[in-house]
DNA sequence: ACCTGAACACCGTTCAAGT
DNA sequence: ACCTGAACACCGTTCAAGT
C-alpha cells in the first residue's frame, strides 16, 4: 500500500549545472547584471532558489560559468590558414562581438572574479596568432595585450550604454540622457562632433569605429615586426 | 520657557551633497562596488542611510556622482605646448593611472549610467589633442576612439583582478585563483609566458605593457596622417 | 543524491513625521 | 530645509529536514 513512497521522478528531470547556467546566460541577457537573482532563476527553472546551491555553490561562482560560456562562444581562426593579420582581425571582431551580445560580462568582470576553460582558449589562441606573426617573449605578450585589450575596451564603450537600454522607457532615465547631451553639449569640440554624428546608423558608425581602431593597431605591431 | 524648542543646529552641521560623494568614493576605494551600501556609507556620516536621498536622490545617482568625481582627477595636458604626440601620451596614462585608483569605476560603468561633467571634460580634452594632430571629421573621432578605447580596456584588465584583491584572504578566493592558475597552464602556449612571467614586478610589467600598446597606437595614428 | 522551506542578516527606497 | 524611523519588497546564503 505503500509502496510508492514518494512521487516518482520520471518526468521530473533532475536540474543540471548546464542548464542552471544557460538559464542565466538567459536571464542575464535580457535583464542585465542586475536582473539575475537565485530566487528569479529558481523561478525560471520551475525549482527552489535554494536548490542552485547544490550544483553551483554561489552566485558569484554562477556568474563566473556564465562569463566562461560566453567567452566559449568565440571563435577559432587559424593564422597558418589565414594569415596571422587576418587571423588577427578575425579573432579580435570575434571577441568584440561576442562580448557584444552579453554586455553584462564587462560588469561581472569587474564585481565577480571570473576565470574558466572559455576564456583561457581565448587566450591561448591569440597567442597563436601573435605567434605566427613572429612575436617572442615579452613582445609577444605586449601584441596580446595591445590588441585584447583594445577589443574589451570596446566592450566597455557599448556595456556602459547598457544600463540606458535596461530601461530606457522610464522617465528617470530619460532624463539622464537628456541631461547627459546637455553636458556634452556645453563642450564646443563635443557639441560640434555630437552635431556631426546626429543621423548617422549607430551600428555602422559602432563597426567602422572599431575597425579604424584594430587596423591602427595592426599597422603599428606590423610595424613593431619590420623594425627588427 | 520653549524659547529653544530643539537642539540648536550649531556644532552639528548639515550634511552636503559634496561630503556624501567624498565619503562614497573612500568606501568604494576601500570596499569595491560591492561594499558600497547606503546603510553604510550612513553610518560613516554619522546620519540615518535614508537621508542621502535628500541630497543625491538615488544610489545610481551617487555612483554616477562619484564615477564623475574620479574622471574630474584626469588632469590637462596641452598639445600647443608639449606637442600632439606627448599630450596623447600623457592624457593616456593619466586616464588609465586615475582609474586604477578606482578600479570600482569600471564596475559602475557596466551596471549604471555614468556621465558628467568631469568625464565630458576628458573626452574634450582627448578632441582637442587629436585635432591638434592634423585629425578632421570622422577620423578624428576614430583618432579619439582608439586612445580612450585602449585605456578604458586597461583598466578593465585590472579591475578583473579587484574581486580577488577585495577579499583574497579567504579560503574560497584562494581556491578560485589556484584553480584559474591549473587552468590557464593546461594551455601550453600560456604555461610557458607565466613561466616566464614567474616572479617578475607585477608593477613595472602592467607599466611597460601599457606603454607598448599606447606607442602601437601613436604609430599607427600618426602613419594615418603621413598618409594623407 | 538532490531538493524544499524557514530563517538570518542584509539590501534600496518611500513616506509620514519630526525639528 | 533637512533628517529620522518604520515599513516594504526585495536580496544571498545556511541548514535542518524531507524524498
Amino acid at each position: 500500500m505503500n509502496s510508492v513512497q514518494y512521487a516518482v521522478p520520471m518526468p521530473r528531470e533532475t536540474l543540471t549545472r548546464e542548464q542552471i547556467v544557460q538559464a542565466a546566460v538567459t536571464l542575464l541577457d535580457e535583464a542585465g547584471i542586475d536582473g539575475l537573482s537565485m530566487r528569479k532563476l529558481g523561478q525560471r527553472l520551475g525549482s527552489a532558489a535554494t536548490a542552485m546551491y547544490w550544483h553551483v555553490g554561489s552566485k558569484e561562482n554562477l556568474v563566473s560559468l556564465a562569463c566562461d560560456r560566453v567567452w566559449s562562444e568565440v571563435g577559432a581562426h587559424d593564422p597558418a590558414e589565414l594569415g596571422w593579420r587576418e587571423a588577427a582581425r578575425r579573432h579580435a571582431r570575434d571577441t568584440y562581438e561576442t562580448l557584444r551580445g552579453h554586455t553584462w560580462v564587462i560588469a561581472a568582470t569587474g564585481a565577480y572574479f571570473v576565470y574558466g576553460h572559455g576564456m583561457a582558449r581565448v587566450q591561448d589562441a591569440s597567442y597563436a596568432i601573435y605567434e605566427a606573426a613572429g612575436f617572442t617573449g615579452w613582445d609577444l605578450d605586449w601584441a596580446v595585450n595591445a590588441a585584447s585589450t583594445f577589443a574589451g575596451g570596446a566592450a566597455l564603450s557599448d556595456a556602459s550604454l547598457d544600463p540606458v537600454k535596461q530601461r530606457g522607457d522610464t522617465a528617470a532615465m530619460r532624463e539622464a540622457l537628456a541631461e547627459a547631451g546637455e553636458i556634452a553639449a556645453s563642450y564646443p569640440r563635443l557639441r560640434a562632433r555630437l552635431e556631426q554624428q546626429a543621423g548617422v546608423d549607430e551600428a555602422v558608425f559602432v563597426e567602422e569605429k572599431f575597425d579604424f581602431g584594430l587596423e591602427i593597431i595592426l599597422d603599428g605591431l606590423e610595424a613593431r615586426l619590420r623594425a627588427r
